[in-house]
DNA sequence: CGCGGAATTGATGTGCATCAACTCGGGTGG
DNA sequence: CCACCCGAGTTGATGCACATCAATTCCGCG
């Protein structure tokens, strides 16, 4: 995940085609005709490195984004100078849908590692779904999808505790990565402890204390950048019911 | 807001149209005879009463629901029986969006006070919406909006402390009620602390004392369920910096 | 009138933030 | 090529915000 590769133009092309054919056309996808008109409004990506941005806040929002390699964070400036990590966003995935509504962005995305993004321009994108329901209806899907996913995350921060955070995070990243076609238990990652503990609602040594806690409990391998899940039922039953070990908060209504 | 109310069918037809009005056609809105096509799939609302359901987790997903008067609550199952509350939803606001996606509910819907709740079969909204672009940019723009806001929510859920949990959810319920024209400063809670809590990822005794704080610091008005806000700016700046009184827990990127 | 859930209030416990010190690795310049 | 530096990460000690436990009161409702 983090190696540089030096990527062909035409590798470009199919794997650009190849991810919009994810994001966009998932399940039940599109006819071949609308995919090769849909592919026409993408424009190819060009390699981008860490630290650039792809958009800022404030911003005025004009292309969503998909990722093709590599990897991006988006956050938002919170109260008082510090940042939300609003997520993290692997190959396949899309950035943006946030700023239809205001059109501006209200968050910024930043390259994590030198990364390939796909851009789709917004308004061309509008028209093409105006003339193809089964577009329309996929952009539907994946706005809710993102809706769905946010859900999630509310429900992590706010009931879970910082093991169970910790363990849903690297299963998210070992699904979305073997998704990909990836090593769902071998991979590095792209961002620091802290962003980690920043998008999780934790202090840093909190991240550092619970990966070698893990590591020590055998549910997994930690070298610096380097992440080896060596047992992913464990891990999934910690993010399950507040597993075996710890107190757990259930508020019923 | 928790006053039942008679209400006409007339009435019921009017309010109705106007709900759709300002959900789905915010700003810029659209030409009268769009709304009017939309109007037409909208089904009337019947009154509804406190705890049914509007639908439940893994109910189908038929329709889009519109709040025309009263509350909404809609709520996921937690992990280990507990459950984690999504949302309060207002006069004016729409349900449901986040279930386009895989076509089934993945949260419930109950009611909190006796409301008056419009439908919107989604296949026949999808079908308006492809015939109609304007529509279309703006169930893409309400879609948006709800990832807005739960990005929104995260931030709180992430980076802020009890106190301003609970002043951000009394501003919000106080500008919702606003812009609804009702009183900003002046309204009834349809939830019980035990709900505002698990919403806002606190303790019911933490919401209780924060109701006692505020009421003693002049701030509000707590009788029951009957809230007064006495000194909204001063709500704002509890929000904003974790105010005067309190630690700051910033973390930088 | 009396029951029971909701809310308040107080006492205590604890998970995690915070503070502080140290280590590690990687990049830089001499 | 090594010495140095600096930020990222780890580890330990301490404190605090809020959860949890435990009464008690309050109100709605049958």
């Amino acid at each position: 995940m983090s190696q540089f590769k030096v990527i062909s133009l035409e590798s470009i092309r199919v794997a650009c085609k190849n991810c919009t054919l994810t994001s966009l056309c998932l399940p039940m996808g599109l006819s071949p005709e609308d995919v090769e008109r849909l592919d026409e409004i993408v424009k190819r990506a060009r390699p981008l490195h860490r630290g650039d941005y792809l958009f800022r806040e404030g911003d005025r929002f004009r292309a969503l984004y998909v990722v093709k390699t590599g990897s991006v964070k988006t956050f938002a400036p919170s109260s008082e100078g510090g940042e939300q990590v609003l997520g993290f966003h692997l190959p396949g995935e899309i950035i943006g849908l946030d700023a239809i509504d205001k059109d501006v962005h209200a968050c910024s995305a930043k390259i994590l590692e030198t990364s390939a993004i796909c851009e789709i321009p917004f308004t061309r994108l509008e028209d093409l779904t105006a003339t193809t329901p089964s577009l329309q209806h996929q952009m539907y899907r994946l706005l809710s999808k993102e809706i769905g996913q946010d859900t999630d995350m509310l429900l992590l921060l706010g009931k879970k505790n910082a093991e169970e955070r910790l363990a849903a995070f690297l299963l998210s990243l070992s699904q979305r990565l073997h998704k990909r076609g990836l090593s769902p238990s071998d991979f590095y990652l792209s961002m620091s402890r802290h962003e980690i503990g920043n998008y999780l609602g934790l202090a840093v040594e909190t991240v550092s204390r619970l990966f070698t806690r893990f590591q020590e409990d055998g549910l997994m391998c930690v070298d610096r950048k380097h992440i080896q899940l060596l047992n992913l039922p464990a891990l999934e039953s910690l993010v399950g019911g507040s597993g075996q070990g710890r107190r757990q908060q259930q508020q019923q209504t």
